[in-house]
DNA sequence: ATGGCCGCTATGAGCGGA
């Protein structure tokens, strides 16, 4: 079973490279996150093509999250279904191929001292939270997608550069520990624990071509599902050339 | 120190991203 999360930043922008990769690497399950579209106009036909359904939750221009399966997609929900609702479309979850899949897509924060930024760290509770009253780390649980923070410093290419800026600060890789503390393994690193390795490389400049990345992107799994995964890896390559998303997509594969 | 790129919008400049 193999299951991937990419953050796409539009899926109209990047509809022919998503089917590219799809079709190459034929993943079982896919969350995406930032498809930037309204759920009327997302393109549906092109991954039903490539025999996925999809269960979709989206918004005009910005944020927006999907899961694609070659299975069926049971007990969907979108949104915590917390109080107050978000009007931000940012968490979608499925069962599928027997797994919970919580697809979420963190709030950027812009910076420490944005209004943003405390609703980013309550965001991560809010998962949490989320989490308790709806599954249990004893089932096998994925959560993943663009979590806006680096574990730690091995997760930057620079950490001198990116001491206390946002994705680096502490508050925020304190939200992260809470967050995998419920029952949850950072699988890419259980299997990668050297670091350097980065799966979002700025657009500007010449980040991509200095290898100047930080690893924001994320698949935790609870203990059954990390005890049966084979490999996690990033897909460096999905970066290259014309049209890439800045996001690389994260790859993992389990024994199921 | 700043911005550099990209996608979006009842566009053509400004915002958000990270």
């Amino acid at each position: 079973m193999k299951l991937v999360t990419w953050n796409i930043n539009s899926i109209r922008a990047r509809t022919q490279r998503l089917v590219g990769w799809l079709d190459a690497n034929r993943p079982d399950v896919v969350c995406l996150q930032e498809t930037k579209v309204e759920d009327a106009q997302f393109p549906l036909e092109a991954v039903e093509k490539l025999g996925y359904r999809a269960v979709i939750f989206g918004q005009k221009s910005y944020n927006g999250v999907a899961i694609l399966s070659t299975a069926e997609l049971a007990d969907v929900t979108r949104g915590f279904g917390d109080d107050p609702a978000d009007d931000e479309a940012r968490v979608i979850a499925a069962t599928t191929h027997g797994i919970r899949v919580v697809n979420v897509y963190v709030p950027n924060g812009q910076d420490l001292t944005s209004d943003r930024y405390p609703y980013k760290l309550a965001w991560y509770g809010r998962l949490r939270a989320f989490l308790e009253r709806t599954t249990s780390p004893e089932k096998p649980v994925v959560v993943c997608g663009d979590m806006n923070v680096t574990a730690d410093d091995h997760d930057v290419w620079s950490p001198e550069a990116w001491r206390d800026q946002i994705h680096c600060s502490a508050p925020e890789r304190e939200a992260l520990a809470g967050l995998r503390a419920w029952g949850l393994d950072d699988v890419f690193r259980v299997k990668r624990p050297e670091g350097g390795v980065w799966s979002w490389w700025d657009y500007r400049g010449v980040s991509f071509f200095k290898d100047q990345g930080l690893r924001i992107d994320h698949i935790l799994t609870t203990r059954v599902l990390t005890a049966a995964c084979a490999a996690c890896v990033i897909d460096r390559s999905a970066r290259k050339g014309q049209d890439a998303s800045d996001h690389a997509p994260v790859v993992a594969t389990f024994g199921l």
